[in-house]
DNA sequence: TCGTATACGATACGATCGTATACAGGCGCA
DNA sequence: TGCGCCTGTATACGATCGTATCGTATACGA
């Protein structure tokens, strides 16, 4: 299903508009991730793309193919993120976890809120996704563990499961945040603040026991 | 549009099946949080409920007017816990607070999905449903400053978002927990574990700093 | 007992959905 | 030069969508 991509990016420079198999990719995504799956018309897609329909038949056989499309890319990038966080080891672990993350979200937004809209959705791919994501947690954990960075009597698998729902939460709030916070949960600020707020709760916590 | 409800809870007992607009609610509500509200037909609902489709248009206009009767009953049981809420004072808040989220929600876990729905889709009721979410942590937040819980110097604002997250976190992973974690997430044990690692994570965290 | 309002079902209508078909132009290769 | 392949457009088709219309039965007020 690649062989589009096997024949352009190899090969000599542009034919004449070669491009649309990832517009329509971009333009899906996006459209997924702001309206979901099943509100978004493939009229509109090709529409946002700037090609006809018949083209997303041409490279994915119909709109399910292209959505496996899109999720085959988001995994590998979130793929890619979990290989990122397995060079972090260390006391400062987590702040690089979270500082990669950052990074990654801010250079994959669409990604992300594709993703989010496919957990909410459970589309075929998002067990996928959640399982790497959970499996980025976990390892993220056995690694404090074994560094001798956990507290004593921890439920591993509730902390791997936190950290996945505080990695979430943002995205899950981001429709709302213009309106609630009048910022994006991306925003600068926001990060800022909440990066310092968990780190003091994954460490110290916010009530006095 | 309640004029059903007036003509029939007060008056005398049953006329000839007067439960239809109950039944399309109850099938409108599971149905449109299973599956989401676009991906619902009105054929679908009507059938769930065992009445007739043109029944969505008497009662409720539209489909999406029964999709905001639906989020005004969940705004309702919203504002119902709210109110619980509040009455909880002391060193055990939290637990309290805890037990109540965990008891409305093994009462009312249908409004719980679709509100989880709703904010996935941005229904036109979910920014509301997440602004008295948002309300009931901050009412938290604030209950335990002035008892001289909070620990110095806290992000108020982003403790009441993290409560938050944290609160809809379950709700989130709950399609997918059954094939992840062999159980639902509401599951009486995983109600348990997860209780007991976020009282330990608000008070102590689960890091060594 | 009659009139009216309400609760509900059956079916028809127009729009839009995803998909299928037919065809055009540019490129690589014999 | 001609053929085949690939990318792409335009348009048609059948299904399904939400909605509208019409008809019926039941219950209450006068």
């Amino acid at each position: 299903m690649s062989k589009s991509r096997l024949t352009s990016e190899p090969k000599n420079p542009p034919r004449a508009r070669r491009d649309g198999r990832q517009r329509l990719i971009l333009a899906g995504r996006r459209l997924f991730a702001e309206k979901g799956y099943s509100a978004t018309g493939v009229r509109e897609i090709a529409a946002r793309a700037g090609v006809s329909i018949g083209l997303i038949r041409t490279h994915f056989g119909s709109k399910a193919g292209l959505r496996e499309e899109i999720e085959r890319q988001v995994i590998a990038q979130i793929e890619e993120l979990c290989s990122r966080v397995s060079v972090h080891l260390g006391a400062e672990a987590l702040e690089h976890l979270v500082e990669d993350a950052v990074e990654w979200v801010e250079r994959e937004r669409d990604a992300l809120l594709y993703l989010r809209s496919a957990l909410m959705e459970k589309t075929p791919g998002s067990q996928v996704l959640l399982r790497q994501l959970l499996g980025i947690m976990r390892q993220f954990v056995e690694m404090n563990r074994e560094r001798g960075f956990l507290q004593d009597d921890i439920d591993e698998e509730w902390a791997s499961i936190f950290l996945l729902i505080d990695f979430l939460g943002p995205a899950v709030l981001e429709p709302f945040s213009e309106e609630e916070f009048g910022k994006s949960m991306y925003h600068r600020e926001m990060v800022k603040r909440r990066s310092a707020f968990m780190n003091r709760v994954v460490t110290r916590g916010f009530l006095k026991s």
